[in-house]
DNA sequence: CACCTTACGTTAGCCGACTAACCATAGCCG
DNA sequence: CGGCTATGGTTAGTCGGCTAACGTAAGGTG
């Protein structure tokens, strides 16, 4: 048995942070259904909360993923009614996404089981874990994103 | 403005963990990439080497998913030559899944992979901090379990 | 023994995320 | 001005995960 101590610290972190990431996202669908969205579609009605009127491209930064993830996301929400989409006058290429009336009557239940979800998660640890939580999980996030940009930077 | 103090903390959370998800796949699968390996199909070889010979259906609890995906995925480890499958004697509905020569071979790069991936996920933090990680994901990941639970229990 | 239920595995179909490739527009610059 | 490059958005196709439904085998029970 080659399995070093090594091996044993770094299965555990990668298959916590896998089980984690799962039971997470399982829950947060089966919450944003009752509502009936889908996963995904939340982050782009919190983001439209804060500030109205962006860009699809300025949304896939926001939420921190791609283009096309945008397109089909803003799309159901459309057809949903929850968002609407107007051509930029500035610039014939860009869609300015903006919620509707009935999107933002939805928030105050999104942010409902926002909240249900994140108690759920962290709401039986005392106020210093979950600040804790928060912390580590942003620091291993920021390092995942640093060793990304050098492993793909060796390929150039 | 309606958005509480409660939100902002349940938005930490829920990011938190939604970016931390998001990060830690996207590199696991380019790492698993340089040996051939599409995600997912790890974990079942990390079971195999703990303990070979098991069903499709113990896999699937061990690798904490579903019965369909293990389908999928032992199929795919099959063609690459990975694993093997073998109708199980005692229950003639079973297939014993069992690592190949190649497999066992294989192992080792794999373990190295998944140091790597630890490494650059955790790697920065002190040892306390690892410890505390691990733990809080764990504990986080019981309680989302529990929560999942009694949502379900409701439609009985 | 026959039946009903439970368990194993597969199939089909859905969904969100990604990449690669494409079109159209903007913007820069010789 | 003409053309090159960069940018916004969509389309097509892939992949892993899920649920639902199915067929088959095992096992308990009347």
């Amino acid at each position: 048995m080659s399995v070093t101590r090594e091996d044993d610290e770094a299965a555990a972190i990668n298959t916590a942070v896998r089980l984690l990431a799962m039971r997470h996202r399982a829950r947060a669908a089966s919450l944003l259904a009752t509502i009936g969205l889908n996963i995904g579609q939340e982050v782009l009605l919190f983001e439209l909360a804060v500030r109205d009127g962006r860009t699809q491209a300025q949304l896939a930064v926001a939420a921190s993923c791609e283009a096309p993830t945008v397109t089909m996301a803003v799309r159901k929400l459309e057809a949903a009614g929850l968002i609407s989409r107007v051509r930029s006058e500035l610039d014939n290429r860009a869609v300015l996404v903006s919620l509707t009336e009935a999107g933002h009557e939805l928030m105050p239940r999104l942010r409902a089981i926002w909240r249900q979800l994140a108690s759920e998660t962290a709401g039986e640890l005392p106020q210093a874990d979950r600040k804790r939580l928060v912390k580590l999980l942003r620091t291993t996030t920021a390092s995942l994103d640093a060793a990304d940009q050098v492993g793909a930077a060796q390929f150039r």
